[in-house]
DNA sequence: CTAGCTATGGAACAGCGATCCATAGAAGGA
DNA sequence: TCCTTCTATGGATCGCTGTTCCATAGCTAG
């Protein structure tokens, strides 16, 4: 009797911790978070799933090491002026979120991620640069991160509640629908701002955000 | 042929929506977010899952609900002075969250969740007592709301890495000596402030953000 | 007494992450 | 050259998940 043979020849295109991280980036992108399993992968390599499992360890794993290749820019020259510098870190932040969403959620997730350790350092060196005293970096510094985690984790929950590739604009029309809708005894501010939601600049609002933790470092300095 | 007869009598101890949620909440504070099965949830009242989901749609449903009964206190009488009411405010989400780590994480993953639009309002109010002008609003309130989810969310990551039940102080210890042993040259700041991680006031340092906000809130007022 | 509605318990299904294993190719020593 | 060892691969399998479906028991109107 034939035994039945099996393929397990290598393949041409080997597999690599690198290549299978691009892939995963690249179904993340187009189906979001859930649409990403180890399966999808495997099939987006047309091979098994132990050929996955040996070059990663978990899908935690998989998705940790996405996250850290999609922030992991070059590190622009920071401006001269502290302050400034903490603004295009942040947006840098912001940004990558932007264009890969899942990638806020997972940022929070694990506390001590290298990528978290890195935008943290260097939230703290301006931190340092600005005169902040040595007993309130850390305090300062750590608002500013969970500032902007905190918007990088809104901004993946908003993307995610909808279909993956929706119209933007389209979910903001219906978000402030619902806000004008709201019972007026009870929700008069929102109500008040659904107006401004429709067409108003995420990437400005977190600015402004920003803008009011700096004024406070500053108030805070000179009090 | 005895048909096999089937036990599907009513219980004593009926099943509500009600009695589903603060089970749920028990077993999310026992064993984590992860703990939490419609099963075990069945199991809970030696039932079904059929009974479970007759009550409730869907998981997220059940956590959903949970977050909100979490979060839903009584809303304590709000200090006249703004600033004081903001501080309040914040800190009763704070200490909710800190009591039920799980409901952190949920808070921030669906946007238009009842409970942070209650949230949102209350802060909202506050801003536009605090004197802040119309057009400044939106993005004052959303830069509050956006530290105080950031928080949460980041407690609630620290917490779920860790075992249920796990000393928190254990914990810190080990993040402590962690950054300790990081690069100096790349990671000098976050060596400094190691240290203070040890014996540091999660609460505080909260607190500490909020009057950063706060502050640059008036800065920019006066200026 | 009967029809319909409410509620229950549990089987079944599809899908998930993870583990395990047989095996094919490459590499290196004798 | 042969043989052993290590690196990769493909896929079967396991245990678990959320969800759906269905038979059935009790309650409530008519």
């Amino acid at each position: 009797m034939a035994a039945k043979t099996k393929n397990t020849e290598r393949r041409e295109d080997a597999l690599s911790r690198e290549r299978i991280i691009a892939a995963a980036i690249e179904i993340l992108d187009a189906r979001g978070e859930n649409g990403l399993t180890v399966r999808a992968l495997a099939a987006h390599f047309t091979t098994g799933l132990g050929a996955i499992y040996w070059h990663m360890s978990s899908k935690a794993d998989i998705v940790a090491a996405a996250t850290d290749a999609v922030l992991a820019g070059p590190a622009a020259a920071a401006p001269p002026d502290p302050g400034d510098a903490i603004r295009a870190l942040a947006l840098r932040v912001f940004d990558s979120i932007d264009d890969h969403p899942w990638a806020g959620a997972q940022l929070s997730r694990t506390a001590s991620q290298p990528t978290t350790l890195k935008i943290f350092e260097s939230i703290g060196l301006q931190v340092q640069a600005l005169g902040v005293p040595a007993a309130a970096q850390f305090n300062t510094a750590s608002a500013l991160l969970s500032y902007i985690l905190g918007v990088a984790n809104q901004n993946a929950a908003l993307a995610q509640s909808a279909e993956p590739g929706t119209n933007r604009t389209a979910v903001l029309e219906g978000v402030s629908a619902m806000w004008t809708d709201l019972d007026p005894t009870h929700f008069s501010f929102i109500r008040s701002i659904a107006p401004q939601l429709r067409d108003h600049d995420d990437r400005a609002q977190f600015l402004a955000g920003i803008d009011l933790l700096l004024a406070g470092i500053q108030a805070s300095a000179t009090s």
